[in-house]
DNA sequence: CCTTCATTTCAGACATGCCTGAAATTGACA
DNA sequence: TGTCAATTTCAGGCATGTCTGAAATGAAGG
């Protein structure tokens, strides 16, 4: 670590925070304490922000960004009267995190539900019925889960918040019904 | 690859696609394969079938198997008159879903809920109330997700089934209110 | 169109993670 | 408690991922 940039005690541990749990969410260390920065910063970040905060090579800040953009978790955003390129965080968390979830979705879930299907298509000619059975079994349940997914998903933020609050009485409300109103599934293949 | 134990084709590429996989679910290839064994086989699966499957080292195995364990997916089960230990997958697949995301949660969500939360408290005298803004947001609506998960994870699985079913009359519904009913939320911060 | 600064790419060094065979440990059964 | 098969641990080797400085590319302003 080369002399430091100034962050308050509470930025640091914050982006060392970021940085411990890289390596958890698939990114590294150096990725999520670059995501880190412009997540407290007041202002866009440029690449020389990162390094002089960071203390890591231009290069690997170049590459880190670039993979920040892939999960589209950062924005460039030009400052007038600097020819660097800055970057920001989308001010609205809850966008943050929709973005996010989508993109692991897309990466770990979608290829899954993807080949499952195709599976379940050549599965047809098959003679293993018992393999086929189950791959039918956890397309089905993935599919359900991506549904529902989706249609929250297309609620504004405002909505999908009053979802959330409701928690308790959402759960009340599906225990009632179900006492009720006969809940047909099958639970097991 | 030496000689593989007899696998049909579906099984062969249901495990390919797995260990595929493996690495961008955070645990790695052989893990990810060896966890698609079970899944598929209609009797607990044995170390010596797992490395007559995949060609992998015993060793390799254990550790992997070691590694399954410590994500709750496998199950220790006792076959009669084999002295060696068995692996299974609960039968139920919803089951299962449920403890990966409860393993998830815990890895990748908890620590920096619990962090955040400490750098909360440690925020009272830090100058940098930006900063501390922020963290309080953040903290406020990781909590607000993990709070409805808790709820929704009560329920059994029928009614979580009929809850995921529901999917766009729920969204009706939620969108209903909000016409009606005053959703007041902050934002942002 | 040329200069200058910013950004990106890339080969090689370094670090980390994964896999194996050999050795140590465990545990069931007599 | 001794035996033996099964399992786990571990050091070392291989593979993959990460980081850096140097060189190439890109882009803005004169």
């Amino acid at each position: 670590m080369k002399e430091a940039m100034q962050l308050s005690r509470l930025r640091q541990e914050f982006i060392l925070h970021f940085g411990e749990m890289g390596a958890r969410w698939g990114i590294n260390r150096t990725v999520g304490q670059i995501y880190a920065l412009p997540v407290l910063a007041d202002a866009p970040v440029c690449a020389d922000d990162i390094v002089a905060a960071l203390g890591v090579s231009r290069s690997n800040v170049s590459m880190s960004l670039k993979e920040l953009k892939g999960w589209r978790l950062v924005n460039r955003r030009h400052v007038p009267g600097d020819r660097r390129d800055h970057f920001e965080t989308p001010q609205d968390l809850w966008h943050s995190t929709r973005i996010l979830v989508e993109e692991r979705k897309k990466r770990e879930i979608d290829p899954t539900l993807t080949r499952l299907r195709e599976l379940e298509l050549r599965a047809e000619g098959d003679p293993d019925t018992g393999a086929a059975a189950r791959i039918t079994e956890m397309r089905a349940m993935i599919e359900l889960m991506t549904d529902w997914y989706d249609e929250m998903n297309k609620l504004e933020t405002e909505k999908l918040v009053a979802l959330l609050r409701m928690g308790a009485r959402l759960k009340k409300m599906i225990d009632a019904a179900g006492d009720v109103l006969p809940l047909s599934i099958r639970t097991k293949g």
